[in-house]
DNA sequence: CGCTATGTTGATCCATATCAATAAGTGTGG
DNA sequence: CCACACTTATTGATATGGATCAACATAGCG
C-alpha cells in the first residue's frame, strides 16, 4: 500500500459519508489508504471475499464478470463513487471482477470497518441504503436493455445517452474503447461495427471514436428512448 | 380496500421488521391493508409512483417490463418477502410491473409511512440495507446469466436449481407456465419447447410440467453450474 | 519506425425468432 | 359429465440477428 488517506475532503463529501459523525468518518479514514493504479490493473476478482469498500477518485474501472472462459463488461464506474458496496455489507463474495480501464486513484477502505461503523452510525446506514437502492435501479435497467431491445436498438440508446451528456451537441467522442462498449452492450466488436452502419440511415456517422448525430434523420424514432430503461438517475 | 390489518405474526417476524421498535411497528400497520387478489392481476403497473410497499404472504407474482410492445418476466416473487422496495424507499416511478401469478395475500404499506420510519428507525434502516444488498446481488447474477450463456446452458442451469430446491430429488414439477419460464430465461416458448430436447441427450425428459433428470447423463458438466451465478442465496 | 492491439470487412455458420399449423390442456356452461 | 371455446404447448419451415473465422487495415505505443 502507498501510504494512509489524509481525510479526502472529496470523499466527505460524497452522498454516502456527508451525513455521519465526524468521528466515525475519521475512524473509517484511520484504516484507509489511497493508491494509484496504471491501466489494466485488476483490482477485484469476482469469487473472493470482500476486504476493502473501493472509492474511485479518478480515473474509470471496469465491472465484469466471466463464465466457462466467457468474459463480459457489465458496468464502468467513475467518480467520485463507490464499488461492491453490496458484497462489503453483506460480507460475501464479489460477484464481479473489477480492473482499472485508465490510471486510477482509489481509496480502500477495510471492509471490517465499514461494517463495524454501518452497525453504530445511523445516518451512514439510511445513505448507504439510498446508494443500494440507486445501484439496484441501475441494474435493473441494465437487465431490461438486454431483454428488451436488439443490439442495434441498445447502441441507437446509447448514443443517444452519450449525446445527451455531451449537452445535446450534435457531435460527441465515445467515452471508451469500442471492444468494451460491444460488451457492455452485450454483443461482438464485429457486431458492433456492421451495427453502427446500420445507424448510418438514421444520421449517425463515426470517425474513430468521433460520433456526428444528425438527430433530424429519425434516430429518436427509431430507438425510442425510455426513461424507464435510459435515464442514468431516477 | 378489504380491511386494516391486524399485527401479522408472519411479517413481524420477517427480517426487515423483526428488530424494529414495537411502535414504529404499529405505526407501519395502523396504515397497512391486507388483500386477497385472484390471478392475473396487474397490481403495479412501471412507471407509477410507489404508493405501496408489497409484502407477498402467500401465491406468488411476476415482475415484468415492456417497452415496444415487446414484454419479459425479470423475476418471480414468492413468500414472504417484499418487493420493490427500492422504488418506495427513493420514493422514484416504479421500473418493473407486477401481477398475481395465482390467487394471492398482499399486505400493503403507505410508502409515505415506510419512508418515515425509516427516517426514525435505525434498526429498519438497517434491516433495508440488507435486504437491498441481497436484491442487488440476485439481479446482478441475472444479468450474468443472461449475458455470458445461451438460453441452452440458462436452461440446464435452471433445471439443476430446481432440483436442488427439490432436495436432489430426480424427479420434480416445474414451478410455473412454460411460457413464463421462457420469458424468464429469455428465450421465445417455441425456442424453450426446443431447450428442452437439446437437453435429452443430457438425462433430461419432460411430460407436461413434470421433470424427470437421470444426473448421471452429464447435464452437470454440461451445465457448469455456478455459486456466484446459481446461488439464490449468498 | 515497426510491433502489437484494435477495428473493419467479408464469408459463413449457428442460435434464436418468427410464422404457421396442429395438438394438448383447461375451464365454462349447458 | 360432456362439448365447446380458448389458451398453452409442440412441431415444422423459414428468416434473421448475431457469432465466428479469417483477412486485412488502422492506430497507438515503445
Amino acid at each position: 500500500m502507498d501510504m494512509p488517506s489524509p481525510d479526502y475532503p472529496e470523499v466527505r463529501r460524497l452522498h454516502l459519508f456527508s451525513g455521519m459523525a465526524g468521528e466515525h468518518y475519521g475512524a473509517l479514514m484511520r484504516g484507509a489508504y489511497v493508491q494509484n493504479f496504471p491501466p489494466q490493473i485488476e483490482l477485484i476478482t469476482e469469487g473472493e471475499t470482500s476486504d476493502f469498500l473501493h472509492i474511485i477518485l479518478s480515473g474509470s474501472v471496469d465491472l465484469f464478470s466471466s463464465w466457462n472462459g466467457r468474459e463480459t463488461s457489465i458496468a464502468t464506474v467513475r467518480p467520485i463513487s463507490t464499488f461492491i458496496l453490496a458484497a462489503t455489507i453483506r460480507d460475501a463474495p464479489y460477484l464481479m471482477s473489477a480492473r482499472t480501464l485508465e490510471k486510477s486513484r482509489i481509496v480502500l477502505i477495510p471492509s471490517q470497518d465499514v461494517r463495524a461503523v454501518f452497525e453504530v452510525d445511523n445516518e451512514f446506514a439510511r445513505a448507504i441504503v439510498t446508494e443500494l437502492a440507486q445501484r439496484y435501479r441501475a441494474i435493473v435497467k441494465i437487465t431490461k436493455n438486454l431483454k428488451l431491445r436488439t443490439s442495434l436498438e441498445r447502441l441507437a440508446n446509447y448514443l443517444l445517452q452519450q449525446r445527451e451528456q455531451a449537452g445535446g451537441a450534435s457531435a460527441f467522442d465515445l467515452e471508451f474503447e469500442k471492444r468494451r462498449l460491444a460488451s457492455l452492450l452485450g454483443m461482438t466488436p464485429e457486431n458492433l461495427s456492421r451495427a453502427f452502419k446500420g445507424l448510418r440511415p438514421y444520421g449517425v456517422s463515426v470517425k474513430g471514436n468521433h460520433i456526428v448525430i444528425d438527430i433530424d434523420k429519425g434516430i429518436e424514432r427509431f430507438a425510442k428512448p425510455d426513461p424507464l430503461i435510459d435515464d442514468p438517475d431516477s
